[in-house]
DNA sequence: ATTAGGCGATTTTTT
DNA sequence: ATCGCCTAAT
C-alpha cells in the first residue's frame, strides 16, 4: 500500500472510505482525479475483482489516463474495469441487453445532426411548417424532455401552447421513427437503460451484482436521467462515491441538475462528505481571483480553498482595440513568455466562450508561424463527406437505418429524386418494411421512372453484395472497396477545386481512422468504430504533447489545466454571454464557466477584452465584462492598447480631447488602423449603449440589446415589449434616450 | 434532375 | 462572413 502515501489525510481518507455512500466536494487542483484513480486502486489492492467497479467520467479521455494511471498502480489486473463516459458504458450495456427492450444489438447512434434531419423530415410528413417552427427548437425540446424522463404522452399531456403541441406531436413520431430504424440518439443511451432496468428486475439484479462499487465524476454536470440511472445501479449496495464541484457545474443549459449534488447527502442520509480545499495547482495570486469571484455566486456549497504554493505574478488584463489587435497581442505575450521562462508552446492554452472567436486568435498565430491546436469547432466527423460515406458503413451495419439510407440513395447521384423517394417510403411503409428492404422489390413500383428503379436497384444490390462479403474480409477493406466501388474519390480528384481537394483527403483521411482503429484493437468491428465515432470528442483525442498552443472553449477546458493561460473576450455579452437579459442564474453559470478558466492557470493567468469585435460580419462595440470588476486591483496590472478609444459612456468633448493623445506604446504591428472614429458615430452622439432602455415612434419603449455598424449603417437590435425585436437603422430610427 | 444564385439564419457551450 | 436551403433556370 505504498502508494496511499502520496496523498494528504483528507484524500487519504476519501480513498479509504470504502464502504457506504460518500461524497467527495473537491475544488480546482485539489487531486480530485488523483483521488479516484487511487480509490480505484485501493479497492483492487484489497481484493475487489476489478470487474466489480464502475467508474463513470466526463469524457473518454478522462477516463483513459485514469486507467493508464490505475495500471501503473496496481497492474493488469485492472484491465477488467468498467470505466468510461455515461454514454459509452450504457452504450455498451445496451449493446448486450438491448435485445430486451426491442433493440438489435447493432443499433445505430445519432448524434445531433442525425436527430435534427429525422425531425425535418417528420414535421414535413405531418405537414408542420418548418419556417413556422423551428426545427431546432423542436429537437431541444425534446431533447430535453428526454433528460427529464418525460416521456411522449406524458409530454402530450402537458402542453401549454401551440409550439409545445407541434412538438409533442413530433416527439411521438421521433421515438416510433427510431425504434423502427433501430436506432437511439445520445438520450435514449440514458433513457433506455432506465427502461430497461424498470422492466426488468433480473437484469437490474445483475448488474447490481456485477457494479458493487460505483464512482461518478464531475457528479454536478449529471442530468436527471443520470442521477435516475445512478440511483438504480447503487440501490442494492450502495457503495457509491461521487466526485464533484458545484462551482465547476456548466453544463446547465444540457439539462445538468446542480441539485444532484446540493442534495447528495438527502438522498443518502448516511453519506460522508469529504472536502478536498487544499489547491496543488495554481499560484495563490489566481486562486484569490477565482475564489474572489466564485463568492458573487448565491447557489454553492461553501468552500476555504487554500494552497501552500507561492503568491506568483499578477494577473495581466489586455485592453485591446479589437479582435486583431486582441489577437495579435497575446501573440506577442506568448513570444514574451517562451523565452522569459523556459516553458514549450503545449504549456500554453487560450480559451474563449464561443468557437467562433477562435478565429480571429488563428489568424494572429498563423501569421506569426506559431503552431497551434485547435480543440472543438468544425468536427471532422461533421464533415458532409465523412457524414456520406459514414451513412453507408451505417447502412451496412444496420440494414434498418432508413435516415442514413435517405442520406445516401441519390449519392452520388442515380436519378433517384423525391417523387421516387415518396413512393419507396409509401411502399415501405404498407409492408412494414426498411426503405432498403422494399428498394429491393422495387419491380412492384409503380410510378417510378425506369432509370430510379434502376438506381434503387443498384443501390440495393451494392448492399446485398457489402452484407455477403462484411464477415470475409477486414473492416479497412471492407470500407475501402466500397468506398472505391461508389467512385467519389475520383469524382473529387475530377472537380479540382479546393474545396473538393479537402474533400478527397477528408474521405482518405476517414479510412485511415479505420484502419488506425482496427490495428488498434484487432477484434474491432465495424460496430465498434461507429460507435466509437459517435461518443468520441475532439478532446478526447488531444494529445497534450505535441509544441503548439491549445486553443478550446472554456467548457473543453475543464479538467485540465496549463502553466499560462490566456482568458479572451471578457466582454459584455460574451463572457457573460448573453443574447438578451440573464437572469441570475444564468449569470451564475457563466460565471462558472469563467472560474473554470481562472483555475486552470497553473502560474500565469492573462485576461483580454476587445472594444470592437466582427460578430456577424459586421464591426459591434463591446463593454468589458462586469466580472473584471470582480477581481481585485491588487492582484491585476493592465496593458492598455486602447487609450485613443476611451470608454462608451464619455463625452463627445472629452473624446475628441482623447483622438490627439498617443497611445503610450504600440504593442503589435499592423493592426492599430482598423477603428473607426468613434466621436463621429450617431450612438455615441446620444449615448446610446448596449442595455439602454430608449423610445421608439411607433413602436414604444424598449431596450438595446446590441450595436453594430459604422456612421451611417449603424444598426442596434431593441427589443420592445409590445411588437418583439427589431432590428433598427439609427440613422432613421429616431431612438430617444430614457 | 442538377445547378447557380439569392436569401436568411446563424453563434453559446457538448455527450 | 459563411453556410445551408430554396427557387428558378437549364
Amino acid at each position: 500500500m505504498q502508494f496511499l502515501k502520496d496523498l494528504n489525510p483528507k484524500q487519504q481518507e476519501a480513498v479509504k472510505t470504502v464502504e457506504g455512500p460518500i461524497m467527495v466536494v473537491a475544488g480546482p487542483g485539489s487531486g480530485k482525479t488523483r483521488v479516484l484513480t487511487y480509490r480505484i486502486a485501493y479497492l483492487i489492492h484489497i481484493g475487489v475483482p476489478a470487474s466489480n467497479i464502475l467508474a463513470l467520467t466526463f469524457t473518454n479521455r478522462a477516463a483513459n489516463e485514469m486507467k493508464e494511471r490505475i495500471v501503473q498502480l496496481v497492474g493488469d489486473k485492472s484491465k477488467q474495469l468498467w470505466m468510461g463516459t455515461f454514454h459509452s458504458v450504457l452504450a455498451k450495456i445496451l449493446r448486450i441487453e438491448g435485445e430486451k427492450i426491442g433493440y438489435e444489438r447493432n443499433y445505430t447512434i445519432y448524434d445531433s445532426a442525425d436527430s435534427l434531419s429525422l425531425i425535418k423530415s417528420i414535421m414535413s410528413a405531418k405537414g408542420i411548417s418548418t419556417q413556422q417552427f423551428n426545427p431546432q427548437a423542436i429537437r431541444a425540446r425534446i431533447s430535453s424532455a428526454k433528460n427529464q424522463l418525460v416521456m411522449p404522452d406524458d409530454y402530450a399531456r402537458r402542453t401549454l401552447d401551440l409550439f409545445e403541441e407541434k412538438t409533442a406531436a413530433v416527439y411521438v413520431d421521433y421515438q416510433k421513427q427510431l425504434k423502427h430504424n433501430n436506432a437511439m440518439d445520445f438520450d435514449d443511451l440514458l433513457l433506455k437503460p432506465i427502461e430497461l432496468f424498470d422492466r426488468n428486475k433480473k437484469t437490474l439484479e445483475k448488474y447490481h451484482d456485477r457494479f458493487r462499487f460505483i464512482l461518478i465524476d464531475e457528479y454536478q454536470d449529471t442530468n436527471r436521467a443520470q442521477y435516475i440511472l445512478i440511483r438504480l445501479l447503487a440501490e442494492k449496495h450502495k457503495n457509491i462515491c461521487v466526485v464533484g464541484d458545484d462551482a465547476q457545474s456548466i453544463y446547465a443549459f444540457r439539462g445538468a441538475d446542480i441539485r444532484n449534488i446540493l442534495d447528495f447527502e438527502h438522498d443518502y442520509p448516511d453519506a460522508r462528505l469529504i472536502r478536498l480545499e487544499q489547491n496543488y495547482r495554481s499560484t495563490k495570486t489566481i486562486l484569490d481571483a477565482a475564489d474572489r469571484v466564485i463568492k458573487h455566486n448565491v447557489d454553492q456549497i461553501a468552500k476555504d480553498l487554500w494552497t501552500q504554493n507561492q503568491a506568483g505574478e499578477k494577473i495581466t488584463l489586455l485592453a485591446c482595440a479589437d479582435d486583431r489587435d486582441e489577437g495579435g497581442t497575446i501573440v506577442q505575450k506568448i513570444y514574451e513568455e517562451t523565452h522569459r521562462r523556459k516553458i514549450d508552446l503545449n504549456g500554453i492554452a487560450i480559451m474563449y466562450r464561443t468557437n467562433a472567436q477562435s478565429r480571429a486568435i488563428e489568424d494572429a498565430l498563423r501569421r506569426n508561424s506559431i503552431p497551434y491546436v485547435i480543440i472543438g469547432g468544425i468536427e471532422f466527423y461533421q464533415r458532409k463527406e465523412v457524414k456520406d460515406v459514414l451513412a453507408y458503413f451505417r447502412v451496412l451495419v444496420n440494414l434498418r437505418d432508413d435516415e442514413s439510407f435517405l442520406r445516401i440513395v441519390n449519392y452520388p447521384s442515380r436519378g433517384i429524386g423525391e417523387a421516387a423517394i415518396v413512393r419507396l417510403r409509401a411502399f415501405a411503409n404498407s409492408k412494414q418494411r426498411s426503405l432498403l428492404d422494399a428498394a429491393s422489390g422495387v419491380g412492384d413500383l409503380p410510378g417510378v421512372t425506369t432509370k430510379a428503379r434502376n438506381g434503387l436497384r443498384e443501390v440495393s444490390t451494392l448492399f446485398q453484395k457489402y452484407v455477403q462479403i462484411k464477415s470475409e474480409i477486414s473492416i479497412s477493406e471492407l470500407c475501402r472497396s466500397l468506398v472505391d466501388e461508389l467512385g467519389i474519390l475520383p469524382m473529387f480528384k475530377n472537380e479540382g477545386t479546393p474545396d473538393a481537394m479537402t474533400r478527397w483527403e477528408n474521405v482518405q483521411e476517414l479510412l485511415s481512422a479505420i484502419t488506425e482503429f482496427s490495428e488498434r484493437r484487432s477484434d474491432a468491428t465495424l460496430e465498434d468504430f461507429l460507435q466509437d465515432v459517435s461518443l468520441v470528442s475532439d478532446i478526447d483525442e488531444w494529445d497534450g504533447s505535441h509544441n503548439a498552443v491549445t486553443l478550446m472553449t472554456l467548457h473543453s477546458a475543464k479538467g485540465l489545466e496549463f502553466p499560462i493561460v490566456f482568458i479572451s473576450g471578457l466582454e459584455e455579452g460574451l463572457l457573460p454571454f448573453s443574447n438578451s437579459a440573464l437572469d441570475r442564474k444564468e449569470v451564475e453559470e457563466e460565471r462558472r464557466l469563467y472560474y473554470v478558466g481562472i483555475t486552470r492557470a497553473m502560474e500565469k493567468l492573462y485576461l483580454s477584452y476587445a472594444r470592437a469585435r466582427y460578430r456577424f460580419g459586421e464591426v459591434t462595440y463591446q463593454t468589458p465584462s462586469r466580472f473584471l470588476e470582480e477581481l481585485s486591483d491588487a492582484s491585476l496590472e493592465t496593458i492598455n492598447n486602447v487609450q485613443r478609444y476611451p470608454a462608451r459612456t464619455h463625452h463627445v468633448n472629452e473624446e475628441n480631447a482623447a483622438r490627439h493623445r498617443k497611445p503610450p506604446k504600440q504593442v503589435d504591428h499592423d493592426h492599430s488602423d482598423v477603428m473607426p472614429d468613434y466621436e463621429n458615430d450617431t450612438a455615441s452622439c446620444l449615448n446610446l449603449r448596449i442595455g439602454s432602455f430608449v423610445e421608439h415612434e411607433t413602436f414604444g419603449k424598449g431596450k438595446i440589446l446590441t450595436i453594430a455598424g459604422v456612421g451611417d449603417s449603424m444598426k442596434a437590435v431593441v427589443d420592445f415589449p409590445s411588437v418583439g425585436r427589431k432590428s433598427l437603422l439609427l440613422q432613421y430610427a429616431h431612438l430617444k434616450v430614457l
